[in-house]
DNA sequence: GGTACGATTGTCT
DNA sequence: GACAATCGTACCT
């Protein structure tokens, strides 16, 4: 059984929203995927996130309301998607790295091939650019909210995950990247559509 | 108005 | 395992 999630199931941390949203489904124009891997981002207070340094044009989403999709274009090369939590005005939201096509895997491997190239089903979706390239999601979602049933986009759960692992977050240097202060990604254990390219290192102790 | 820097991926060695 | 690709945005001058 499973139903869209409301807005108000986004009104919250999105330390408390991350780990749930392991195991839920996000669907988009015909590509359902199954998340495996998100990472928190907790605004203001979080060096890592866009949202660090106040408001602009591009986090805009992250100020909106809950249940929305913050999508923005990286490096000049792929986009990478959001969900955004915690009331509006607060600018907190879920970046969701990885996840398994489960249903329109043809159309998927369409998209895949026509931006690149993708031999395995489980590549499908793994890694944020990925993901978004199987879902077909770029900047016009950017907003889009995915709590309405029957909307352009949908998230349905509760999600099924059985064992949620959490470590340190991919690709963030600096005070970010500290292990014990922000174990803010959240994955399926032993799910093999994780993107473990770089495996969370040993936690290491400050000397 | 100019520059530096990424929530990464794919390809090459 | 290492590195180049590529461009919008933020943050300077």
């Amino acid at each position: 059984m499973s139903g869209v999630l409301p807005e108000a199931w986004f009104s919250r941390t999105a330390l408390e929203v991350a780990p749930e949203l392991l195991g839920c489904e996000l669907r988009h124009d015909g590509v359902t995927v199954r998340i495996t891997e998100v990472e928190a981002y907790m605004g203001d207070v979080d060096p890592g996130s866009h949202a660090y340094r106040g408001p602009n044009k591009r986090n805009q989403a992250m100020y909106g309301p809950p249940g929305r999709m913050y999508v923005y274009w990286h490096m000049g090369l792929h986009h990478c998607v959001n969900l955004v939590c915690a009331p509006e005005e607060v600018a907190q939201g879920v970046l969701i790295r990885a996840g398994e096509v489960i249903e329109g895997v043809e159309t998927a491997m369409a998209r895949r091939n026509a931006a690149g190239v993708c031999r395995r089903e489980i590549d499908l979706a793994r890694g944020p650019a990925r993901l978004t390239v199987a879902l077909a999601l770029g900047l016009r979602d950017n907003h889009v909210p995915v709590c309405r049933p029957g909307g352009r986009a949908t998230l349905s759960g509760p999600g099924s995950a059985r064992e949620v692992m959490s470590g340190p977050r991919v690709g963030i240097g600096g005070e970010g990247a500290d292990v014990e202060l922000f174990p803010w990604r959240y994955w399926i254990a032993g799910d093999r559509t994780v993107s473990v390219y770089k495996a969370a290192p040993p936690p290491r102790r400050a000397p």
